[in-house]
DNA sequence: AATTTACTTTAAAATAGTTCTAAACTACTT
DNA sequence: AAGTAGTTTAGAACTATTTTAAAGTAAATT
């Protein structure tokens, strides 16, 4: 079992609850999603949690680096499995969040950070719209 | 009253409620704000109003180009009323965001936008947090 | 292996921010 | 002056998230 190590690297307990998410989110494939849409997910597949646990799960993994959370005006907590460098359009009307390609996009000369302060991150958002 | 033009050029009808707003965002210096942060400024005014009334207005002001709602990770709305093309700094402490003037960061090469879509706006998020 | 300790999970309640409702009100049009 | 369409309001409702505190579980200690 992969996630049980993953989590363990991570300096997590590996529970039951968070290896059945970590099986879920570390599958290979990058992808957003929120709380409730990973609890679906977590009950699609035949296991049971509480809402209170995911949102414990997301929260710790967050804190060790194993997902971001999106920066973007939205009502609901958007995470993302890639962790790579790279940045988001944002579907104003749905708030439908797709990637960036890294190399798509090239940031040339980055602000002074404020004295006492580091970068802890950049986020680059495009809002798009429909054209109709 | 520059308020009531203001609102009248915008496409808004100047209800009392809306030039109290206005009076206190558009008086020259720029500011992050949210609903509540406004009604308290509202009630030191000496004036009166339903936080409900404070959200609608926000949101039509927004609608109409008069200000900007932050993208940003927070629990709550954060709106500005600089309308200028501008980026900000977010302390992932405190939530507290500051402007970056748009001469200290400079970004080369935008990504192809979806087909169908159009580009409605671009926010550079640049966390930061205390050094220590 | 048994016991202890610290961390985790849970359902339910609480909270925070925001939106909705529907009645009263007000700006604008006729 | 009367009509109508948009606005405000208090309070209820709603949604996402966090808290609570008791029960459960993993790891550390004996």
């Amino acid at each position: 079992m992969q996630s049980k190590i993953k989590l363990r690297n991570a300096g997590l307990r590996p529970t039951n609850q968070r290896i059945i998410i970590a099986d879920l989110l570390f599958n290979g494939s990058n992808r957003h999603f929120t709380a409730e849409n990973l609890l679906d997910e977590i009950n699609l597949s035949g296991n049971k949690m509480s809402i209170a646990t995911v949102y414990n799960c997301l929260k710790k993994f967050k804190n060790v680096g194993l997902i971001n959370q999106v920066e973007s005006v939205n009502d609901t907590a958007i995470f993302d499995t890639n962790m790579d460098f790279h940045h988001h359009f944002l579907d104003e009307e749905t708030g439908e969040l797709t990637d960036i390609k890294n190399n798509e996009i090239h940031l040339l000369k980055l602000p002074e950070i404020p004295k006492g302060y580091i970068n802890s991150g950049v986020d680059i958002i495009i809002k798009i719209k429909k054209n109709n």
